[in-house]
DNA sequence: ACCGATGATTCTTA
DNA sequence: TAAGAATCATCGGT
């Protein structure tokens, strides 16, 4: 519409002011119109622009017929191309605008987001691998297939809505892209238009539906959002650690005490054994380092617990041992795995918990295991539970050094045996959430 | 519904 | 960077 005023505003500049048209620009009289009958032929000119001007005034049919008219004459083919130089020339600028076409960052961010969720990726992979991934984020317990599943349900839902947006989008964009050329095309017949035209206009029309898909794809992205706080956030979907799991742990934990930090290949082992992760092993220490720590009181009575079960299985083992050599050095290194909370072929352990007892142990390198024994016995005999030590030196697990404190932090330290820095005041912040 | 227990996360610290 | 500390959010027993 605005191209037809403004067209029409150029001829008439062009009829009116004789050679010159708006913006300067020169053009071309009629083609060999020029001549002794010059007034007649810009009287017919003046005669055709009023027409034009006055069609929207003309009811339809008689605008039909003045149309009819006016593409009967004589002088339409010499405006016609008048009119075509005018938008061969206009067309520079309009060429120049074209040019910007660069990728959306925040469309791409968009479309890279819906497919690692699967949703516009690939029509199988994609949701699967989303959801494998969220199981494995989750810890992958064996329990939560159900919710995964429905994950995986309203994943696909959400999948679906959009592709069929997407689709009916798509399909309307076509359709209208074909109605415009159409349109265009047929208008091409009265007046000029140049395939850069119909193209940009194309473009235009891309771009507007573009902007409506990204808004499509923004609320799907948001969708998914909601979808995986509300399913997959591990705190919404915490499960405590079965029985046995709890167990192994807690066996660990109290067989180590003077230095519950379990190795990488302890954690890795077990992670094994409970069946979890190794994060979840070590956010498991964590907790329990932090939680024994300021409450010791509150523990005493598991620490007794597993510290009587582990030294009823040593005390088993031992006897066992002592049946079947009876020349056992105490002073023998232990050769079990090193890190290992494995407490069966515990068997000379336990006499060399006696022989420190006995203070007669300097200096000789304690495995792992003795270590656990020492620690569960040490559960045994004092039951009054804070103790420090200062094993990690090389310095001997003394009964008589109790700490009213308790706390581990202080074995890796052998100055603090006597004195921990950490007054009992400083431990109860937490009791509760 | 309440409340302690507990697994996970986040921030701080050494 | 790992451990400590605080906190969150859910579980599970009552």
């Amino acid at each position: 519409m605005d191209d037809q005023s403004r067209m029409l505003q150029t001829l008439a500049g062009v009829n009116l002011a004789g050679h010159s048209v708006q913006g300067g620009m020169a053009l071309p009289p009629p083609h060999g119109h020029e001549g002794a009958d010059g007034d007649g032929r810009k009287q017919d000119i003046g005669d055709i622009l009023h027409q034009i001007m006055t069609i929207t005034d003309q009811s339809l049919d008689e605008a039909q017929a003045k149309k009819h008219a006016l593409n009967c004459h004589r002088m339409k083919p010499a405006l016609f191309s008048v009119l075509c130089e005018i938008k061969e020339k206009t067309g520079l600028s309009i060429r120049g605008a074209q040019e910007e076409d660069p990728p959306d960052p925040q469309l791409m961010r968009l479309d890279n987001m819906l497919l690692a969720e699967g949703v516009s990726g690939p029509e199988k992979g994609g949701g699967s691998a989303a959801a494998a991934a969220a199981a494995a984020a989750s810890g992958g317990s064996s329990d939560n297939s159900i919710e995964h599943s429905d994950y995986r349900a309203k994943l696909t839902q959400i999948r679906q809505i959009y592709h069929t947006e997407l689709e009916k989008y798509e399909q309307a964009c076509n359709e209208f892209t074909t109605h415009v050329m159409n349109l265009l095309r047929e208008q091409s017949r009265t007046r000029p238009i140049s395939p850069k035209e119909i193209e940009r206009m194309v473009g235009i029309i891309h771009r507007k539906f573009s902007s409506i898909q990204m808004q499509l794809k923004q609320s799907t992205c948001e969708a998914v959002m909601i979808l995986r706080s509300r399913f997959l956030d591990a705190r919404r979907k915490r499960r405590n650690f079965s029985k046995q799991a709890t167990e192994i742990l807690n066996e660990y934990f109290y067989s180590h005490l003077s230095n519950p930090y379990p190795s990488e290949e302890a954690k890795e082992e077990l992670a094994k054994k409970c069946s979890i992760t190794v994060s979840q092993v070590s956010n498991w220490f964590g907790n329990k380092r932090i939680r024994y720590k300021k409450n010791i009181g509150k523990f005493q009575e598991e620490a007794n617990l597993y510290a009587a079960k582990t030294a009823v299985t040593a005390a088993h083992a031992v006897a066992a041992a002592v049946q079947n050599n009876q020349t056992n050095s105490p002073t023998t290194p232990n050769s079990g795995s090193s890190g290992s909370f494995n407490l069966p072929n515990s068997g000379d352990m336990f006499m060399n918990m006696q022989s420190l007892n006995g203070d007669s142990y300097q200096g000789s390198q304690v495995g792992a295991n003795v270590q656990s024994q020492v620690d569960t016995l040490r559960h045994v005999i004092n039951q009054t539970g804070g103790y420090s030590d200062a094993l990690g030196g090389g310095s001997l697990y003394s009964p008589h050094n109790l700490n009213a404190n308790g706390g581990w932090q202080d074995a890796t330290t052998p100055s603090s045996v006597t004195s921990p820095t950490e007054g009992p005041g400083s431990v109860h912040s937490d009791t509760s959430n």
